[in-house]
DNA sequence: AGCATGATTGAACACGCGTTTAATATTGAA
DNA sequence: TTCAATATTAAACGCGTGTTCAATCATGCT
């Protein structure tokens, strides 16, 4: 395991410091280490294996663990917003490749499990999201039309949560409902999803006790309150 | 910080060994310390400090961390299904009680925590809640009935991920949005859940190419291709 | 050729973790 | 009182972690 890319071989006259090959596959392994195990789980230690490389070598290129994180953060998002700019105009089929591309789906598997972390790094996610969703509000999306409200950001919101929410919990919904992948899950729950959209759930409502137009009862959401802060 | 129960004050005959006391101090300790920081990045040590313990004596009690923690599920479970038997019949008023009792708060926060895990703990929470939205679906709930569809039980899956989701998010909502806390957060998208839930979001929708009744397309939804097993 | 710079590695360091262990304190039973 | 059993603790163990360090290798520049 000694004799490695020797000078006799066709070595293409690279640079005598700074490998950016190397460094490449150092980050490339630690996104799909990243999204599959999450931040905290994946080990330095396991990255340079995968890419094959020593962890020293993986703290000398990118400084620290966390460093490495922020490089994978940039490269997924900058992937992602290029991915979108080059499919800009055809709206749907956007959607469409960005799970024809293994690639991509590793880089969206990222993204959920920032967006879950309570670390700070997933919120430009959520907030690039945010932002498209309100654009397809506002413009429309592959020649749907959607309901505005006065409140078009906090209505962008919530759609991006909703949207987001079936990939977020999709190994609870395979063993709920028996799926045998994500794909399937999605299949299943797709025309679910259309009805919502389309036209909602509700078929009746209580007559309101209260005067019409003001604070409506509000339907059967699940919310919480979050214990962030020490509360010392 | 040793005189601690003298025999003389009013001590209520308790067991020789088996302290049950002591014993709820540190599952509560844990119960509090897993919803605010999750399973993982919880110490035992942690645990034990905030509950006033040594780090050993939480092992012996409950044998190991993972012990600890399937006995903080059962607690959590049984306490929630317990609250929600208590109130039978009140419907609409058991979800806003569920926000008045902090420590339900918490267990609400417990169980989150659990949903978005990758272990198997959190499965039996998902399922109930969806057993429970279904039960809604078919029999109304709090004077509301809603569209019903041949696949109820997809459809009370995706109901039951949609309810969960802005909790799961609050942090990116509340992040995204300027609001101070999640019941604001909650408050200001109230509104928006109301209606979808109502009337859907989709206003006029593309002709369709295919035969009507057959595969919609799909709106824009987020999905993911999960990367669980390892894949070597 | 000779040097300087950086890539790369194996070993070790320092730390925090869950857990174990031996010892002490406490308490009901005899 | 004496004994056995449990509660409780301080200390340490073993392990895995991120990171550091000294040494070696490879390559561009002069």
């Amino acid at each position: 395991m000694r004799s490695k890319t020797p000078k006799d071989s066709a070595a293409p006259t690279r640079a005598p410091n700074s490998s950016p090959e190397t460094a490449k596959r150092i980050l490339d392994a630690a996104i799909d280490e990243f999204s599959a195990h999450g931040f905290q789980k994946t080990t330095v230690r396991g990255i340079a294996a995968a890419a094959g490389v020593s962890p020293g070598l993986v703290i000398h290129h990118f400084g620290s663990k966390e460093g490495l994180r922020t490089a994978c953060d940039d490269h997924v998002f900058e992937a992602i917003t290029a991915k979108k700019a080059e499919n800009a105009g055809y709206r749907v089929m956007a959607v469409q490749m960005m799970f024809d591309d293994p690639t991509m789906t590793t880089y969206v598997d990222y993204l959920l499990k920032s967006l879950l972390e309570p670390t700070e790094h997933g919120q430009r996610y959520f907030d690039h999201y945010v932002d498209l969703v309100e654009s397809y509000i506002v413009e429309g999306f592959a020649g749907y039309e959607f309901r505005r409200s006065e409140d078009t950001r906090g209505q962008a919101a919530m759609l991006a949560v909703m949207a987001l929410a079936p990939a977020m919990l999709s190994r609870r919904l395979e063993a709920n409902l028996g799926t045998a992948d994500v794909a399937s899950t999605m299949t299943r729950l797709a025309p679910h999803l259309l009805d919502l959209y389309t036209g909602g759930v509700i078929a009746s409502a209580p007559e309101p006790a209260g005067p019409p137009g003001g604070a409506a009862p509000t339907p059967p959401t699940f919310s919480a309150h979050e214990t962030g802060e020490d509360p010392s």
